[in-house]
DNA sequence: CCATTCATAGAACGGTCGTGCTTTTTCTGC
DNA sequence: GCAGAAAAAGCACGACCGTTCTATGAATGG
């Protein structure tokens, strides 16, 4: 029981890779089986429906994203360059060689805002997590006096979301090339806000 | 030659309506002629091909956008008022009849950046001249004095856009109550800071 | 009112989709 | 090394896709 889980895991890494660039629902099984050179009985026996296939994809491309996004950042000292990292990371994860196609979950939030289904929920909770996690980013960087004091950290997260969104348009669809200039003075106007006290 | 043109472009407001919902590869000929009460064949008659069907639902949910949100800004006072105008037309754009769905232009954002041809470049040049539009709003802006002089307006534009982006994700994948009321804090923020003087 | 053009319908095509069922190959524990 | 289990392949299915061709109905101009 060890050969299975093994092409389980390749099927999944070429699947997430191969999701990022046609979305969730242009993945077809037999589509993924020909890129990895198996037959699409075989590589459907892994998973028992398409749907659960989108979904298996969505929690690969997350531990991907903890991996690379996430955990980085948490070695980096509390508060704003925590932030900062969590920021930074998020420009690189998109041009990382696993997402030569975009950021999987912006497209996959495209396409199921209305798919009501288990993928959604899957990715729903992905985003809610995210959210959370950034704004606890914030809540730290306001206890350590980087952010002033009663500072909306769940609004500064939705801001940086967004900030990442418009990135992501101008990066991948108007192919800006100074669409990353343009989303780091963004979040630095940000940040400068979150330090200043309201007036 | 005058009812064929009718159908035709009842066909279409139907078709933006429909792809709102489903995305514009998700549009098929054959469910939109089961929607409409046509013959598959028929309704294809009026387009010599998919992708030209792609093209005109692009066209037409640039009319009617342009009807709904950008002419009734361009009656309002020229500078900050007219900005606000476009954003709060923008807002409710995204809860029209029209666009059950949500935005169509987002949808269709993630799902061509990857697929060159005609359908993308559509898209791309009616998204360059919405942010055009912005940013020369956000410009008389500048010359009425609203806003600081040495304002990057394209930047402004960008940001404005971002915010926008980040409101349809909340509202539409997240499902957040507190959409709107979220994205117009992030945009008065823009406001205050293009008012603000370079610090 | 009639002839012609135009709009729509119908049927069929090759292709791909997701998904079962059956067989063959490959692995693995004793 | 063999028996049993697991993994992959092969094949077929019904459905839907975009597209083409042909026929038929309706609208229109003279």
């Amino acid at each position: 029981m060890r050969k299975g889980e093994l092409t389980h895991q390749t099927i999944l890494e070429t699947a997430v890779r191969l999701a990022s660039r046609v979305g969730l629902q242009g993945l077809s099984i037999g589509g993924l089986a020909e890129e990895l050179g198996l037959s699409k009985s075989g590589l459907f026996a892994h998973f028992k429906s398409k749907t659960e296939l989108q979904v298996q994809v969505l929690e690969a491309a997350t531990a991907v994203f903890t991996e690379r996004v996430i955990r980085p950042a948490l070695s980096r000292p509390r508060g704003e360059p925590r932030v900062r990292a969590l920021f930074d990371g998020w420009l690189t994860w998109d041009r990382d060689k696993i997402l030569e196609g975009g950021c999987i979950f912006v497209a996959a939030a495209a396409e199921l805002d209305d798919v009501p289904g288990p993928a959604r929920d899957t990715l729903v909770q992905g985003q809610r997590d995210w959210l959370d996690c950034l704004a606890q980013a914030a809540r730290i960087a306001v206890a350590e006096k980087h952010f002033r004091a009663g500072l909306d950290v769940e609004q500064f997260a939705h801001d940086q979301y967004a900030v990442m969104l418009g990135f992501h348009h101008a990066k991948r669809l108007m192919r800006d090339p100074q669409a990353e200039a343009r989303a780091r003075r963004a979040f630095d106007a940000l940040l400068t806000a979150a330090r200043t006290p309201t007036s």
